[in-house]
DNA sequence: TTTTAAACGAGACGGTACGTCCCGTCTTGAT
DNA sequence: ATCAAGACGGGACGTACCGTCTCGTTTAAAA
């Protein structure tokens, strides 16, 4: 990620093996202790580098650990693999997809470290500008055109707004998983897309837009 | 808020001015520096108040920040006061709801403390069941009322699921304020309702529920 | 010694195990690992002490060890006892003392605490005031006080410069110990006396003062 | 100064700018900002030179200091060039070689680095033997010939330990600047010569030797 | 003249210590 | 018993330098 540094460091020169290191050291700690005790020493202590080599290339632990993730991201594959799933029913598709994610907030060793980098991005705009260009819009295009292919299977209007949409599904899914205020179950999820989809049903108020 | 220490304090002895003037500081410097630079020894040195007290009374300072938001909307009255606005319309109400919770986090002194308390909140599950308690929940009453008076007008299906209905609502205009994604306008959070109360206009797939 | 602090900490609250604690820690290790190597992080975690209960009442890592002496010199009694020997024999007392004195450097327990607080003084006025103060003046005063006393005995001028006669008694010998030209030796004392007292023997030059 | 390394650098390739460049550094710094806030860091980058470069070439910086020392007696000449001046009245020559070196120590861009580098030999036994050897020793030959010189003309016995008598004549003066007791004045080495040549006027005690 | 091996500038690296901030606990004296 | 005040042991902060270690790039002696 960007960093921006006194006299910039000589990115040439950078360590390899400290970096991979570092962002392996941050991943787990941040599992074992909480994000709230994460700390620039551990993570250097961990790492077996030394705190200034952090400093010089990030600058904070919440860029740490979102390059963490990246790592993760771009070396594993998230389902950044090839698109979400497309079996010519929007409906099951979006289902299936949310399942998924529902099961991935189950696994403790990856709601851990995912919860704190989404409290760091609330609080740091430049984290969040850096998320939205390295993870989020990427994100965010793989499910557009999910959306635009259902809209040629004509399964969706043509005029739809996708991003609206796209946070319609997406946004109480992420909601209720970020404050607990109710387990997200896959239950859940499957009613948030029936709801989005048919909408609520409102009738004799206002218009439905083409 | 519930504090538990050693031996539990007396509170019928407790100091009612030092209480409003923690709560009070915490609130302004929350604003002033930012939660993360937020210190309990800065709010004592603010409030002239003992650490003690602090530390006698609440447990976090998540928890003092949480009692200062609350001791506002109980005594300003934050719409807490009545419910929701009923014209009658449930799409106009729903829009001007919306609308004016734009104009509240456009408001800086009110959004800095208010996006560090939603951030502490979502790291802090004792807080978390707190804040459900003493204000989620009665919020969310109010908005299911709401709902509720637009079944009784027949604008809404009787068998629609209410809390379904709020996360459709409200969890992408939170989502878009707490990520900075993109600006969070009154015109988007009228494309929400419309999207909501209206579906995306699906066909062919699954079946309507109700 | 005196320390200024940004709020001068309430001398009345110290704590005494603490300070001694801290003054032991100082001077063993001063001893151990020598005075470069000496470090404040170093005496407060062999002392047991947060780092900061050193800064808030010592300015520097000599005050410390200043400190530590003179805890040594007050508790021990270094000859602060009762002044210089008096046989009556100004000669015979001079070279006793200065001999006592080669003694004391050549324990290495003590030499090198001492040679740590002599270069640090030397660099550091603030410290060299308080050393005047608290240890260099009384010190000279016992010199002068014997000196008189050789007055009054007929064995020195009256009209002598006191001051002028204890640099040149002392100053030799201090000045061979800390630059190690030459070892110190009970035979170089003994020389500096004798010609000190009896002068170079200089003649048909200038006027004997008297 | 001799420098040891794992494999010796080759001094004939050794560049003569980057050696000033440091020395003149080093001999800057050390008046700017103090003996302890001299980095080798600082040094290097006044001089535009790598770190490595330095520490090729000098064991420390005591010794970097030392030689900037060193290249300034030998350049300019500090009295180096041809011994102490003798008209024949050891007395008043004496006493002019004093005023003059109090007049140096009250050059601040003199008597800043002169402290640095007293300080440094004290408390660095490898430094202060390469002291000794290439300015302490030369500067004591000078002093003894006046000395001889004064035997020759029979104002000094013959018999005079010269070695005993320059620590006398120098010592005091020497430490009095040092650890700033009182101030270095003219007044005061004045009375130092007259009182080491003509003693201090004992008597009846010990006897005079030769 | 070309080669070639060194010294060179630059600066990243694993570390140590700095001096500061704040934590949460504890103690003191006043109310 | 609570309160204001603040000292305490402790942990982490972000910075400054340490001395070592590559990197290309001069540069000057050897071939």
């Amino acid at each position: 990620m960007a960093a921006q540094r006194r006299t910039r460091p000589d990115a040439t020169r950078r360590s390899e093996s400290s970096r991979r290191a570092i962002l392996a050291a941050a991943f787990e700690l941040v599992g074992e202790v909480g994000y709230h005790r994460l700390s620039i020493e551990g993570i250097a202590a961990r790492a077996g580098v030394g705190k200034q080599t952090i400093y010089r290339w990030w600058p904070s632990k919440g860029a740490v650990l979102f390059d963490a993730f990246l790592m993760l991201s771009e070396g594993g594959g998230k389902g950044t693999g090839g698109g979400l799933p497309d079996t010519g029913d929007i409906e099951a598709d979006l289902k299936s997809v949310l399942r998924a994610t529902v099961g991935e907030t189950e696994d403790p060793l990856f709601e851990g470290p995912l919860r704190a980098l989404s409290i760091e991005i609330a609080g740091d705009p430049a984290l969040a500008a850096v998320y939205a260009e390295r993870l989020g819009e990427p994100l965010r295009e793989m499910k557009r055109e999910r959306l635009r292919s259902a809209q040629r299977a004509g399964q969706l209007p043509a005029g739809l707004d996708l991003d609206i949409a796209i946070d319609l599904i997406w946004s109480p899914v992420f909601q209720r998983w970020l404050y607990r205020t109710e387990p997200l179950t896959r239950e859940y999820t499957d009613r948030v897309v029936e709801a989005v989809l048919h909408g609520l049903g409102a009738t004799g108020i206002g218009h439905p837009r083409a």
